[in-house]
DNA sequence: AGGCAGAATGTAAGCGGTTACATTTCTCCG
DNA sequence: CGGAGAAATGTAACCGCTTACATTCTGCCT
């Protein structure tokens, strides 16, 4: 049995256009054509094509569309160190959006020997993505200028100075004025705060929107029970703790401006005796996993909504490059035992 | 001022080697020598080659590059559905490996219009990848003969029938095992087991360890204190509630197969009335965040050395195809108060 | 000075597609 | 039945690199 024409001959790599034209029939141009969609195609040829495809098992390489096409139909996301299960869900979020538009994603990680601009000039020069997601990027100077210029780049939760980019964000201010509203329907008047520490942009949102709640409803903050903390479980411990020892009067609530000191302040409470919210109730906010399971009322971020909003935006970037102005997604006060007030009336 | 040889006439995209070729005067062969470091090139020349580069701010074309030297210094990874914190730690871990020799890391989701089959067939045709890490792959059933020989590809936890591909898996075995002994040596001989549903590999893994460790220390256990469970928090609550309707005696521990069973138990116990540990004692597995501020004793898994290593077993494989054999990751009994005894000499 | 091995550099053929432009094949109508 | 214009298809020039092979340049030995 001879080597026909309609018998390929061997090949070491996997098909190639090639291939199925000379399977087919058409020519390189046709067979292009049929896979791209982009033009169009003679039904008998187009099925002739196919066939002859299908019986290669063959599938364009996508390395030789990104280099011909000049498109690589990829989204690059960049994230902060801190692996946590929030980030997950934010990536599972772009990645949903991706796949559903034919997009694929780079997932990397900041690291000790790779800094966030580095990693953005790298993706952007090396021409490995169409746009990029950076994640928690704290100032746009990180990016050169001319970086940003040339892909689309959209920013995910935290952009201070000059925002150039559009920003997913979360309405840090809202939730925070939510929270007091709660707080206040409870019956809780007299109420501390535990924040971040000074100069966290989360922190000072939360805080701004919790001073602009309590004004509108005609409360009064007592700046003595404003405490800083550090976003950790030791510190709402330590707070809790020197606030204890000073002998003065428990406020009616605590709002810990994340679950973590949330949790350290409940410990803390605990070893001491005393209950929540019995003796003091208690707020946190983030909602992670642990605050479902120790009834801590909370704020809950929508993480995997912000991952698609940002891919939505940087697919639209790449195809309509339409510009997205940026926007705050509105977060959810999830209410727990924890902040019931001592009114059993009011107490659901 | 007309355009003169070392003015280069202005270019649409980003400068190519063709760019740094003409401005240093090398010819395009010796610079993409200089950048791939794959060949000598003089000292004067390279240097003549890199201050045009420098100068242009050229990076080479990782598409290109891709194309003509065949290889995309990428890894593939593909996640189950649930995008837990979990997950988190092996993607950070894969991504750690990755960058350090220079890969970058493609991660996608199962979903609902993406199984993991077509995932994977689609990534090693579309040649996106130069090896793919697959985590939780049930059956390998499910990847075509044909892909398994096209590329490097590596198992994360989890693979039964014909292990024809190397696993990084748990040793799920010597983590139960492990929990037997400690709740033993706690004074704890009456044991209740809430396993995952039957058929589960986890599960199944963790009750053959539990079985070897109850029997090497002489102990019997009671089939009637093995529970069966789904691996979530309701099913924790169900199940001791229906024990404690049964009016029997409860058992010393309950040793919840993972912790969201255990947290259901917690819960459930609670409201019972019942103290942890000072009624019944209890743990969990999988160690998850919510354990640890509920004191419950439970088994870590290393997530982000399973990412590491399944990198760098796919690394190895693609550069020098060392195939790995597999191996079973050690796992860590992290003891907290909710496993101590009653016996307060025993407990520390 | 001539010759030569080995290093440095250049030439050009791909890699597997896309796509502008040329050419061929259909349609349809006077 | 001829011919115009649209539709389908083919030709070939890239895209920006790698790399086998050819060519030129060194330094060194006789």
């Amino acid at each position: 049995m001879s080597q026909t024409a309609q018998q390929p001959p061997i090949r070491k790599g996997p098909p190639t256009l090639y291939d199925v034209s000379r399977l087919s029939g058409a020519s390189i141009a046709t067979v292009s054509r049929v896979f791209s969609g982009k033009a169009k195609v003679g039904e008998s040829t187009r099925r002739r094509v196919m066939e002859a495809a299908e019986q290669l098992a063959f599938e364009p390489s996508h390395i030789a569309r990104a280099l011909a096409g000049r498109k690589t139909q990829t989204l690059g996301a960049i994230f902060p160190e801190i692996a946590s299960g929030f980030y997950a869900d934010v990536l599972a979020g772009i990645d949903e959006v991706a796949a559903e538009n034919g997009f694929d994603v780079l997932a990397s990680f900041v690291g000790k020997r790779r800094s966030r601009p580095e990693m953005v000039k790298r993706l952007l020069r090396q021409g490995r993505v169409d746009a990029l997601i950076v994640l928690n990027l704290v100032s746009s100077m990180d990016l050169k200028a001319d970086d940003v210029k040339q892909l689309p780049i959209i920013l995910i939760d935290r952009e201070i100075s000059g925002a150039e980019l559009p920003v997913v964000g979360l309405d840090n201010v809202g939730g925070a004025e939510a929270m007091i509203e709660h707080l206040f329907e409870q019956g809780h008047r007299r109420i501390a705060l535990l924040t971040g520490p000074s100069g966290n942009y989360d922190s000072e949102q939360r805080l701004l929107g919790c001073r602009q709640a309590i004004a509108r409803l005609g409360l009064s903050l007592d700046e003595r029970l404003i405490w800083t903390g550090d976003f950790n479980v030791e510190s709402g411990t330590s707070a809790i703790r020197d606030f204890l020892d000073s002998k003065q009067a428990l406020p009616d609530v605590i709002f810990c401006f994340n679950d973590a000191m949330a949790i350290g302040v409940l410990n803390e409470l605990k070893r001491s005796g005393l209950n929540v919210p019995a003796d003091v109730a208690l707020a946190g906010y983030d909602n992670v996993e642990a605050a479902g399971h120790l009834s801590l009322t909370s704020v809950a971020s929508p993480m995997r909504l912000m991952g698609q909003v940002a891919a939505r935006w940087a697919i639209d970037l790449i195809n309509k490059n339409e510009r997205p102005s940026g926007h705050n997604l509105q977060v959810r006060l999830v209410v727990r035992n924890s902040s019931a007030g001592k009114n059993p009336a009011t107490t659901q």
